[in-house]
RNA sequence: GGGCUCGUGGUCUAGUUGGUUAUGACGUCGCCUUCACACGGCGGAGGUCCGGAGUUCGAAUCUCCGCGGGCCCA
């Protein structure tokens, strides 16, 4: 091939789509036959949006660094897709699209819209997927609204309420009035506001709240049972103003006295701590909020109202009355809804449970590697604080029904049989009777929790219920930080539930993306950058590098353009290497005899010890690491300095001389090209594309060779490549071209190969044995911290003082016959030569010559 | 209020087993179009390693206390 058929400029913008269209996806299939071990990721299944963002994009190039990395490591590696579908926002955005209330058309009618609506939005995401190359298994696709995976939904909910892990009861939930339903603790976000506190008159006491439209759900009031000045309410019954019904007056300790008046009203409910003191105190329930946020009837003239509409009369109405006298602004953090945002209101309704082990899910977790390991510590501490069961039951149509029917006749629940699943209790009838001999039933119109449908992935990948080998645990889960205390959580506990297992080996954990300046991407912010506006200006492998480079796995990271544009000017780079190599490796074979010169032997010591270094980065899911690394070794090591030395070899005559420099760059660049696979995979393919008729992508990761990796050697061809720089710098001082033609040069030292030396810097170069015809005169001192500070401890302060000031001649003359003595404080201390290094001005002795040192070797230029 | 985490040249970052002159990238300044690459090469400037105290002969690194940011939660 000749060097004109290799474009001067590598385009991604063409070349990326070439292979994209001509991979055959087939090579990234999981063998369930394999003899290879298994490396199973447990994708976590995103929510359909229609959108692949950048976050997205981040934790799956992660995903593909390590499958590619794990494939080339001969594992045998699924990588599967799945497609958390059901929920809220799709049943919004259907009725937005449609025009109409979930109310207004059938269940299994809106059902298939919100299906169709999905599948779409699911093969917009499968498209950018594609083209940022995921080597994504699609034969192991799974999407949860298909009955082949709601039923292992379904028979996970009779298993473990068999187990009894799951049970239904009346409690308070959370509950968000505008979607109408309940949600759990991990669904409730909380947000800083400010709020009014009340202050106000009742009975014979004083109240501060902050919910009077509650009033009428009043059961008791409290105070700490140290205050003095309630202690004689104490048991007694007070009336609550307005309303009028009579409340019992309790202590409890956890009354705060600094709080307001010191008094608290407790209401059904108002927060988490009326669930703890209802509880505790077995106070009765007053319903005064219904699931859709309007006041009930114990609310009396206000019934009816929304709850904010509520709370305005009724501050009204109190202040008119005088009964509230006095009002502050209050900060505090309201829980909202994570989809809607509305404010959650808690109130006690029938609701499944599944119950949560707190012990054990800890105990589980401690068996799986986490990446970075302190994002186990967020794991345990929310495992601490929740506060009641997970609520699992949602009054919804868009996801899992619940596969359990109620009889008409004697009320008993009917949980369905594993047989006859998948099923939807709307549509069909239980296959036996109640025990009460009734065929009548009613379905349970609850529907699960999207997690009930997510947490399973883990067991659904790895071929729970539809195999019989269960490939449990799977090696990886890959997820951002901020859902450790949903998804992580129950995966967790859902696994070990139903199989016993921990559900992954190792959880690598990514951070956010940030917009440039450092904040979180939002729309209102307008720092929002989609993945295919980057793909369009510089290609998918561009954009995998910022993945890959803009910071350390498990770090929240910014997305910045000049990241994508320094990978878009590396591949440039490399592209430019490959553009020289390949024209000089025409007609080139491999020789099994090939003699090798000293920098060539250096550049594959270097070469094979930059393996290793990468091979265990790689394995520590360090990726910033590792194409850093990757990044120095090709631009430095290979192209500023190898590559400069063997030119001369390559345009020269000797052919044994030609055939190891050939041979070298042929060996680095098919490893670079290798190397280079899980983070650039189109790159990677059209370069080694060049050497191979085979794919990249079904090649070896490169092994390391110890038996090229010789320090000695490496020392020597670093001392033929700092003589080489140091012509190079002072030429470029000198203000010479740096092809320019010197004058003699003479190497005062060992130096073995002086050809590639020659070739470089263009001159005469020869080797001097013995010492240069020149004068050189010590001028400082350096003293050795490593080996002065461990020996003499305290003393090593006052004996670098007495150094900085000794004539620097004089300690030089005294090293060079063996031993340093030094006078510090009176004390006369003794300090080997080791101890110590010199600064050395070089006098010339009237010739011009220039003079450089290169560790131990002096080279002598005539000008 | 609690937990986790971070704070290093203008910007971002390496340095997590304490050791001489603190790494690299981007930016910036100077020089160089030499047969892979000017999306390049060579060289330079630029740092009280957030502040304070402590441990130590010696601290970016270890301890404590502050200050500031991020995330998760109450």
């Amino acid at each position: 091939m000749s060097e004109n058929q290799l474009p001067k400029e590598y385009d991604p913008l063409t070349t990326e789509p070439k292979w994209m269209e001509s991979w055959n996806d087939s090579m990234y299939h999981f063998n369930w036959n394999s003899d290879k071990p298994q490396y199973i990721i447990d994708t976590p299944p995103p929510y359909p949006t229609g959108n692949f963002h950048i976050g997205n994009a981040l934790n799956w190039c992660y995903i593909d660094f390590a499958a590619r990395y794990k494939r080339m490591r001969n594992y045998n590696v699924m990588f599967p897709q799945g497609w958390d579908c059901h929920g809220l926002p799709t049943e919004v955005k259907v009725e937005e699209i449609h025009n109409i209330t979930k109310n207004q058309v059938p269940r299994a009618e809106f059902r298939k819209m919100c299906e169709e609506l999905t599948a779409q939005n699911i093969e917009k995401m499968r498209n950018t997927m594609k083209r940022l190359a995921f080597s994504i298994d699609w034969s192991n696709e799974y999407i949860t609204m298909k009955p082949e995976y709601y039923g292992k939904t379904q028979h996970s909910f009779v298993q473990m309420h068999n187990s009894g892990r799951i049970y239904q009861s009346d409690h308070p939930v959370n509950w968000c009035p505008r979607c109408e339903t309940a949600i759990a603790f991990a669904e409730v976000e909380y947000d800083a506001r400010q709020t009014t506190l009340n202050f106000f008159h009742f009975d014979k006491l004083d109240v501060a709240t902050t919910r009077p439209e509650l009033l009428a759900a009043c059961v008791a009031v409290a105070v700490n049972p140290q205050d003095e000045r309630y202690k004689q309410y104490i048991g007694h019954e007070i009336k609550v103003p307005i309303f009028d019904h009579m409340v019992p007056m309790l202590s409890d300790k956890e009354v705060d006295p600094e709080f307001g008046t010191g008094v608290v009203m407790i209401c059904t409910f108002g927060d988490k701590q009326d669930v703890r003191w209802w509880a505790e105190h077995s106070l009765p329930l007053r319903r005064a909020i219904d699931s859709s946020g309007q006041m009930t009837s114990i609310a009396g003239k206000y019934e009816g109202m929304s709850i904010s509409e509520c709370k305005d009369a009724i501050t009204r109405d109190m202040k008119d009355e005088g009964i509230i006298y006095k009002q502050e602004l209050l900060d505090q953090n309201v829980g909202l809804c994570w989809r809607c945002s509305t404010p959650i209101e808690i109130m006690s309704e029938k609701q499944w449970f599944v119950k949560i082990d707190a012990g054990d899910i800890i105990s589980k977790s401690s068996e799986i590697e986490w990446v970075p390991p302190y994002m186990e510590t967020r794991l345990k501490n929310w495992t601490g604080t929740m506060e009641w069961d997970w609520c699992i039951s949602r009054q919804r149509i868009f996801a899992t029904p619940i596969p359990v029917w109620y009889c008409n006749q004697c009320g008993a629940v009917k949980v369905a049989k594993e047989e006859w699943l998948p099923l939807d209790p709307n549509i069909s009838q239980p296959g036996d009777p109640c025990e009460c001999g009734s065929t009548s039933f009613s379905p349970e119109e609850d529907v699960l929790d999207t997690w009930m449908d997510s947490s399973i992935s883990a067991l659904h990948v790895a071929g729970w219920l539809s195999r019989d080998d269960v490939r449990l645990p799977t090696q990886m889960r890959p997820q951002g930080h901020d859902i450790i205390r949903t998804w992580a959580f129950y995966t967790i506990l859902r696994s070990s539930a139903l199989c016993g297992l921990r559900p992954w080996d190792s959880i690598v954990v990514n951070g956010m993306v940030l917009g440039e300046e450092g904040q979180k991407m939002s729309k209102s912010l307008g720092n929002i950058v989609m993945p295919e506006e980057v793909i369009s200006k510089y290609g998918s492998d561009a954009f995998r590098q910022w993945a890959a480079i803009g910071g350390a796995t498990g770090s929240d990271i910014m997305f910045r353009w000049k990241d994508v544009v320094a990978g878009h000017r590396f591949q440039q780079k490399i592209w430019s290497i490959v553009r020289f190599c390949i024209p000089h490796l025409e007609g080139f074979e491999p020789k099994e005899d090939t003699e090798y010169g000293i920098i060539d032997k250096w550049l594959l010591s270097k070469l094979n010890t930059f393996i290793g270094n990468v091979t265990v980065s790689m394995d520590a899911y360090q990726y910033d690491e590792t194409l850093k690394n990757i990044r120095t070794f090709t631009w430095d090591i290979l192209a500023d300095n190898y590559i400069e030395l063997i030119k001369s070899r390559l345009y020269g005559d000797d052919t044994g001389a030609r055939q190891a420099a050939q041979q070298t760059l042929y060996i680095t660049v098919d490893t670079l090209s290798r190397m280079l696979a899980p983070f650039m995979p189109y790159f990677a393919e059209e370069v080694y594309s060049l050497l191979h008729e085979h794919s990249v992508h079904t090649s070896q990761w490169p092994g390391m060779d110890r038996s090229c990796i010789d320090p000695v050697v490496e020392a020597k061809g670093e001392q033929v490549k700092e003589i080489t720089a140091a012509i190079r710098r002072f030429k470029s001082k000198s203000g010479m071209a740096l092809n320019a033609r010197l004058g003699r040069v003479r190497i005062y030292g060992q130096i073995e190969d002086i050809s590639d030396i020659t070739g470089t810097v263009n001159a005469d170069v020869d080797v001097v044995d013995g010492n240069p015809e020149f004068e050189y005169t010590v001028c400082g001192i350096k003293p050795n911290m490593s080996i002065i500070g461990p020996k003499f401890k305290k003393k090593a302060g006052a004996i670098i003082g007495v150094l900085g000031s000794a004539d620097p001649e004089s300690i030089a003359d005294q090293a060079q016959e063996g031993m340093i003595s030094i006078d510090v404080n009176g004390e006369v201390i003794a300090l080997e030569p080791e101890a110590v290094t010199f600064e050395k001005e070089i006098m010339s002795q009237g010739h011009l010559v220039d003079v450089l040192e290169v560790g131990n070797v002096m080279v002598v230029i005539e000008k």
